[in-house]
DNA sequence: ATGAAAGCGCTAACAA
DNA sequence: TTGTTAGCGCTTTCAT
């Protein structure tokens, strides 16, 4: 059945009696240390090879060093966000900016105080190198108590426009605007959104570049046509629903995500209005679109991969000299026309 | 800006020397020993907070006991998976599951077997204290690469029926067979399936449920009535596409996953069948349609909850004494009728 | 009830 | 190029 526990395996310094060698060299030969000669290094690694050892990682970082391993953080109370494929997606990229390190990434959910607690523990303990979080609300302390700490965090998205930590972001506000003027240059007067969970910076900022395009087009955004969603493609629904029933003059519709564009989508056709004929519909990419037949929504896409190794490369960064200034880095937003606008 | 490194904190023999105790002394508060004079105990938790100490996690793994950090799997080489809600529903109650304990929860995605690789050593390297895998197909090492190496495992799920390795499964053969018996005894006969991806044990042991129903029924399942999916809603309307095109005669679906019901419910309401008037609808449950808005469909429900419970208690069992014998749980099914079949 | 001391397995600085 | 050694910060006997 294997060995006892994990740490019952052979030591450092087996390897070294068999190979007829020191510690030393043999560290040297683990960790690709150059400066030991070709001879010795086989024997070693023949040694290695026989008794199956695999280094002590706890070992290993008390001595010192790397911890070999980072964090990322879905700091989300509401569990059903996890299916949300913007979360799928940000690990995927995260996970491919990382596979030519040799870092390990860790997920973590941190859904209650009680989790938040552990986690920091856990990150103060020096298990991680570096913390990526992600999807965190306006009032979450997290950010502060890991930088309190000392350890290295990198943020995607900030929590308002005064943020004293790294982070890397859309341009959210941006994107939202040129949407819009999008939609307005396509002859659109009467145009609604849907915004994402106002408690949360990005989607004040969409909210916000709407308001903006439609201001400088000489429109007033009329407060009864916002209506706010949860980023969820059924919040999505609810809130095409309202929106209808409020102003049933609507022929286009600026959501803060695609899933709750696809929702309103599913909402507008369900109250018998014709897509894009009728109303023109355009979402924020948190690429829902990719995984479905009928990828004919208009969107404004995140460039998330490049966001992944953004932050990545920010935390790598900041894990070698800590102590350095905190930067914000803002990609810029593209508008992918697929014909529903 | 905080400290430098993590590690970079006060230590145990600080606190000792600031409280005027021994090392021993405060190593047994922090552990919540007993036989601490309350007047001490005090003392030293006094000068830990003073001095913001936090134990670092290398140290105490390395001088002897536990990690307290399980890690949960998921060993699927389709990102696209992780959206789906199972997986969110398996974290979740696994999660929850952790709630009393100390433990944290680290989620890792497996996808090629360079991640493999590196998870081996991470954990072979003693940086958790046990191991949780889902989703694992037939042909996946990772499951005998972690028992070789003494890691205490479990898996949801198993890769055939010849597994030694401890796990907790549904009823899978028992579920599907309840369903398409509920199908015959509702009058229908010319029932097709679409099946998971047929390199996974779990869609095997669906489809020959499948099987043996109508086998007791007298009726020979015919092959063209079986399509394969990969448990995904799109591969579900790709499947029932097919499906109708082979024999327009269907009356009734069981698809092995609900996402796969609900894929084939949109194919069939787009060629024009009515549901469940001309065909009838189950789906085997992986918890889509908690999220939707049509709940109608009649599912085969896996006690999740009660899996991941379960998951951990055995894995807990498992850590204390290791060594003992494999375990097998297979949790009963039930089937939840809500109208559409 | 508490202090002292012996490691846990490794890295890194220093010698040789 | 290689061996030796001094810790890293904690847990855990063993005395006291």
């Amino acid at each position: 059945m294997g060995k006892q526990r994990p740490g019952a395996g052979p030591t450092l310094e087996e390897v070294a009696a068999l190979a007829g060698v020191g510690r030393g060299t043999v560290s040297r030969v683990v960790n690709n240390v150059a400066g030991v000669k070709e001879s010795t290094r086989r024997a070693v690694q023949r040694a290695i090879a026989e008794l199956e050892y695999v280094p002590n990682l706890a070992a290993r970082s008390l001595a010192g060093r790397r911890t070999d391993a980072i964090a990322l953080v879905m700091t989300e109370p509401d569990w059903r966000k996890f299916a949300e494929p913007f979360f799928s997606e940000t690990i995927r990229s995260v996970g491919d900016a990382l596979t030519d390190t040799t870092l390990q990434l860790l997920l973590t959910q941190v859904r209650t105080n009680g989790e938040r607690k552990r986690f920091v523990e856990y990150a103060r303990g020096g298990r991680v190198d570096g913390v990526l979080l992600m999807s965190v609300h306006a009032e979450d302390p997290l950010p502060d108590m890991l930088a309190d700490a000392g350890v290295p965090t990198v943020m995607l998205g900030r929590r308002s426009g005064d943020e004293s930590i790294t982070y890397v972001d859309a341009d959210n506000a941006g994107g939202a605007r040129s949407a819009v003027t999008h939609l307005l240059n396509s002859g659109r007067s009467t145009i609604a959104t849907i915004t994402g969970p106002l408690d949360m910076y990005v989607a004040q900022c969409r909210l916000r570049g709407y308001r903006a395009a439609l201001d400088r087009a000489g429109l007033d955004a009329q407060p009864f046509w916002v209506a706010e969603g949860d980023f969820t493609e059924q919040s999505g629904r609810t809130a095409m629903a309202e929106l209808i029933a409020r102003e049933p003059g609507i022929d286009a519709v600026f959501a803060a995500s695609d899933s709750m564009a696809a929702g309103a989508l599913d909402a507008l056709r369900a109250a018998g209005r014709r897509v894009p004929e009728d109303v023109a519909v355009i979402g924020f990419d948190d690429f829902l679109l990719a995984q479905r037949t009928d990828p004919t929504l208009t969107t404004v896409r995140q460039p998330l991969q490049e966001i992944g190794r953004t932050m990545v490369r920010l935390l790598l960064e900041e894990m070698e000299d800590s102590g350095v200034a905190w930067r914000h880095v803002i990609l810029r937003t593209e508008l992918v026309l697929r014909g529903s606008a």
